[in-house]
DNA sequence: ATGGTAGCGCTGCTA
């Protein structure tokens, strides 16, 4: 079962690159991020030509996640259900069961810099997938929480750590999120099969990142110990950021037996 | 070198 996460950065811009890559590499459950559609523009039919199902949450020209699988498409539910009784105002998580695994789409708030509202948000936003979590599922569960987490797990995974010291994507307070997560039973499948560094899934469009290999590794796909078990490779497709018009992210693919 | 690119949508915000 190959399960993969993607931000598109415009599902109606990339819609032909996101179909071309489908038939080339056949996920069982591709999770997008960033398709900035409302849920009337998304192309369902498309889809199911392909052989898919598909699930969208979405709010028109920001944020937006779907999950598009051909192993079944349960149980969807849109937006946290911790308790706390007042929806997210973004269109930023999607949960669906597919082939007997629980997924979540996620779009984690940028935070923008330490200083402002926005980080306050992503905190909070990571707190409230964690106690989503612990209402609704089981470490013990078939976990897959996947996404732009818009974290850089560790120094690894940035192309200039001196140079991010305290700034989004790298502080110590949303790293701890994550390791809470981790703590709780959802670790990052990417790294049980890859230790270096360099390996990213994110280059800015600007300066020419991508040609310079400056980027970082902020698209992650999280598994519980099961799916982590059942997990024998991991990849980015970096082909997915050359040519015309491509999105700033590239897939991030595991395979499970 | 304090810029640069892309998307949305129409002016400036978001990333």
């Amino acid at each position: 079962m190959r399960i993969v996460t993607w931000n598109v950065n415009s599902l109606a811009v990339r819609m032909e690159r996101v179909t071309e890559w489908i038939e080339l590499f056949s996920p069982d459950v591709l999770c997008l991020q960033e398709t900035k559609l409302g849920n009337d523009a998304f192309a369902h039919d498309v889809f199911e030509e392909l052989g898919y199902e598909s699930a969208h949450h979405g709010q028109g020209q920001w944020n937006g996640v779907a999950i598009i699988s051909k192993v079944g498409l349960d149980d969807v539910r849109p937006d946290f259900d911790d308790g706390r009784g007042e929806p997210d105002p973004d269109a930023r998580i999607l949960w669906a069961t597919c082939g007997g695994v629980r997924i979540a789409s996620c779009y984690v708030p940028n935070g923008r810099s330490l200083d402002d509202d926005h980080y306050t948000y992503k905190l909070d936003w990571l707190d409230r997938l964690a106690a989503d979590l612990d209402t609704n599922t089981s470490p013990a569960d078939d976990l897959c929480i996947v996404g732009d987490f818009n974290i850089a797990p560790d120094d690894r995974d940035v192309y200039d750590p001196a140079g991010m010291i305290d700034m989004t994507h790298t502080s110590q307070a949303e790293r701890d999120k994550l390791a809470n997560l981790a703590d709780w039973g959802i670790t990052d499948l990417f790294r049980q099969h890859h230790d270096e560094a360099g390996l990213y899934s994110w280059w800015d469009y600007r300066n020419g990142d991508f040609h310079k290999r400056r980027g970082m590794r902020i698209d992650l796909l999280l598994g519980s110990a099961s799916v982590a078990d059942r997990t024998h490779r991991t990849f980015v497709d970096r082909n997915a950021r050359k040519g015309k018009q491509p999105s700033d992210h590239a897939p991030v693919v595991a395979d499970l037996r």
